[in-house]
DNA sequence: TATGAATGAGCTTTCATTCAT
DNA sequence: AATGAATGAAAGCTCATTCAT
């Protein structure tokens, strides 16, 4: 009895799975508004009250969808600033995984920008309160290790933390945004330091 | 008689400043998709065919919108970087112009990022060529810059121009929307130096 | 004065014409819901206004056109069956007549059966009663044409007057439709007999 | 289980017949025009997303009411002519099939002229190409009955096959819309000879 | 429990008509 | 008297959502 709603649970795990992975591209590839949910239903094979059992409306089954994949690049990017190794390695580490996250999950890239379809207009903004909180919660753990760099005399103090931790992590999207749009014309540099230098080494001559 | 008929320009005009303004309004707030051409109407006053008079249809009044905010703020940008002075001069001025557009003009650049309305996900992507080809022009001559610094010995060879134009536009732009979505938190730096540091000083010590 | 107000009929009723020129050629071109007010004002040169001081709306000036139209014709059709000599030379008249009047007019028969617009089907029906009227009244002249030759001996009785009267006025129309949608292949007889025949002679061998 | 989805398809098809009966109603009493796909929906009792599910767009409504329709009267005038017999039987079988598919389908009849709704003028223009070209081919079948009967020295050749067959077609509408007019003062005649004599037999004495 | 037929609010757009100038 | 800017009812159509089966 125990096993057999077990196994019923897992068939409802896995057909949730195979809905919210059809949204997902449908929507990476056509925007929130040009997709109908009688599309998505139609390509995952489910009657549309289906969905609707899953997910109380549209809203909800975007919101599962970004929640779902922030989780996972939350998790990848937590693990790679808290392994261990020196703030130059945790930083190298960021933006290698960062870079992998990207390359390996365009689709989902893609729905993070594709539409933001309210009254927001920034990356952040209208995304659940959650993600935000998580992407928030992630910079500060991130300006915490140029801090900690500072402390110990690696860095030199140009900026505060907060605003370093910014700077890198949008520098890496820049890269990745170019390659993005134009994977043959621009690179996401396979060696971090590539990145790490432009802030890392001085620009203008001493 | 010309003076009647300039009048009923002007008055012509106004109507459809007034008009953009609603929309740019509601279309910042809302996103494209969740603004009706009858609120906009009920808005702006008018009855929904006076609208159709001035924009041929809602996409019409959407790029029309655009084409105008970006013509305003490319100017702008233009003439900061086109002034005289050496390269460090022309980026601290761009720095704080672009500083200066953002936050006289919160609504448009609402409007910009509210909604891409597509398949795409880059921050270009779905605007009017007209607007994009204007943006990579910018991006070019801001390139120049770096370029003319780096000849000149002025600046570190640390990257390619482009990339470093792409970089420097893209940190602008993360601290602007930081200080967008939450003014009190966020401050955008009023002296450029504080960005351009990161930029041009070493961060690591030797 | 009374000059005066004479030359401002006569200008009226040219302005008058000159629209119902325009919309007749519009209307028998594209139909009765293909053509706008504001097209047939801006072909005009008209004020949309002014087409309104002229025709209280769009179903009047319709009407109006069909109207004159059918004034023109019957005019010639009746004084084709009124002037002088015996039965065949008025049918032969008659058969020419319409053939003339079709051919110069085909913008005109195009409107007449452009689009009925209304509740009606039939040639007739959907016209303005007054037409209608008209109609009626000449098919009962061409009739007494008929029974006047029955009476003369000249012409075997094989039918009512007025079902020959129809069939005569059919079969005219059926070879100028016939004409009218393909002018090459079909040709409206010049010798009206070859019309007259298919009623004056046997088919069928005796 | 297949009795259960056919009584679901019967289900279906009786109600995509009960909104073609409406339109049909509709658009014979209106014209295509003057009724909207809410009123149709209205009358015939479904949402109007029904009739969207059944019809992709009001044009396909009604090509499908005219192609139907079409379908059956062509059938029913097709087998009239085939039957066996001379000449003479089969043009009197078709007079009179032709009387009774008119005289029970009035409202079909009203729709094929209730609006052509273009820049025709033609009684066949506007319509589908397919309907057109079943009207040619049955033409051209009723000429082929004429030209046999003239080889056969039974008919006079007064006239191009063709041109009889035109003739004696709209012979007979003429009469029939004459009747579908007014049908208390017309009366299409039970005997088809009535008819068939205004070509069959001289009309003028030797 | 899963289905998908049915719903109808709400969208964009057109155009006959009005009326202040 | 002539104008044409302004109006807004109403059209065709879509699609998120519901609910009887």
């Amino acid at each position: 009895m125990s096993k057999e709603s077990t196994r019923r649970e897992r068939e409802k795990l896995r057909q949730r799975q195979e809905i919210m992975a059809v949204a997902l591209n449908l929507f990476s590839e056509k925007g929130y508004h040009s997709v109908s949910m009688h599309e998505i239903a139609a390509k995952a094979e489910f009657a549309i009250g289906t969905l609707y059992k899953f997910f109380s409306n549209k809203e909800e089954l975007y919101k599962a969808l970004l929640l779902e994949q922030s989780d996972r690049f939350d998790a990848a990017l937590f693990k790679a600033i808290e392994s261990p190794g020196d703030e130059i390695m945790k930083l190298r580490r960021y933006v290698q995984t960062k870079g992998e996250v990207f390359q390996n999950n365009a689709a989902t890239i893609r729905l993070y920008f594709a539409e933001t379809r309210g009254a927001s207009f920034n990356l952040l903004a209208g995304l659940d309160q959650v993600i935000r909180n998580r992407i928030e919660r992630f910079l500060h753990q991130l300006a915490e290790i140029f801090e900690s760099g500072i402390r110990a005399g690696r860095f030199h103090p140009i900026a505060e933390p907060y605003i370093l931790a910014v700077a890198l992590d949008n520098l890496c999207s820049t890269f990745l945004f170019l390659w993005l749009e134009n994977p043959e014309k621009h690179v996401y540099p396979e060696n971090p330091d590539t990145i790490l230098n432009i802030l890392f080494k001085a620009l203008v001559n001493p």
